[in-house]
DNA sequence: GTACGACTTCAAGTCAACTTGAGGTCAAGC
DNA sequence: GCTTGACCTCAAGTTGACTTGAAGTCGTAC
């Protein structure tokens, strides 16, 4: 069996060395020994990165990530789990939805001022009624890595 | 006219005080005044208030948000970048779909594990493409005062 | 006239997910 | 045998949107 240098975990994976030790320290994954200082990782930890990474676009945490992947070991990823976080995104779709196509009439919209619109003004205060229970949608590349 | 205690403002809107404050040292609102030290605010500033609210349901910064509001003065929002703004939402939800789709799927189907299920790896492997570019969608609330 | 409580300021802390920097190590190539 | 460069560690910094804490002020009720 073939070991990895994280140097081509970091080239398979497209994560930055850091991600990886950061999340190696999490214990989202492990290295399977050292080769001097350096580490080695085995392939299977290309499976659990790409795991991680579809669990972060599903808007998993990090810990809840490392919860479902168990610390070590096979990942067992529980299936109402994933159910919850579908029922999940399913709401979020919904608002998000409904966000878009307020925006999409607030564009269209001829009165002068948004303020007049009543169709906004439902929006908003729709908005204000949510107050803080809903979180921003989808950010783009936090990092000044994000260039193409 | 009336105006608004920042208490007041705080039981209307919904915000704690604390960033209200926030928001005016940001610019994003302002009071018109004081009663002793006392901030004092007008009732537009419930709009302003719920505009911004619309706009971080939307994903916009603040400072985007600062930037279309004007950062005193009526809230003049640009329908162009409303209408931009409506398209990344649509980017977002199509994903969001898709990945609902597919959680929905690997939580219902039968295979033993889910790294044996195509649709999942099908994901995975998408996932991991995507890479860097997309960022989890939507969170909850971020501080201890979500409860209900 | 004084105690209370709601406000004030300013600085620092929080959270998540990383990144950055300084300073060190080691295998390999010349 | 020395340089090079990819790796290492550990601590601290970053970002955005706030929150928290300490210490002070002020209007009102008693």
């Amino acid at each position: 069996m073939k070991f990895l240098d994280i140097g081509e975990v970091v080239q398979r994976s497209g994560l930055p060395a850091s991600t990886l030790r950061f999340y190696e320290e999490k214990g989202l994954i492990a290295s399977v020994g050292r080769r001097g200082l350096r580490r080695l990782f085995d392939v299977e930890a290309l499976d659990r990165l790409s795991l991680i990474a579809l669990g972060r676009s599903a808007g998993f945490s990090l810990d809840e990530i490392g919860d479902m992947l168990g610390l070590d070991g096979p990942p067992r990823i529980d299936r109402a789990r994933l159910a919850d976080k579908a029922d999940e995104l399913d709401q979020t779709i919904r608002r998000l939805t409904a966000l878009r196509n307020a925006l999409r009439h607030a564009a269209e919209c001829p009165t002068p001022s948004h303020m007049e619109c009543p169709t906004f003004n439902r929006l908003r205060q729709a908005a204000v009624a949510r107050g803080r229970e809903a979180r921003p949608p989808a950010k783009r590349a936090p990092s000044s890595r994000s260039g193409s």
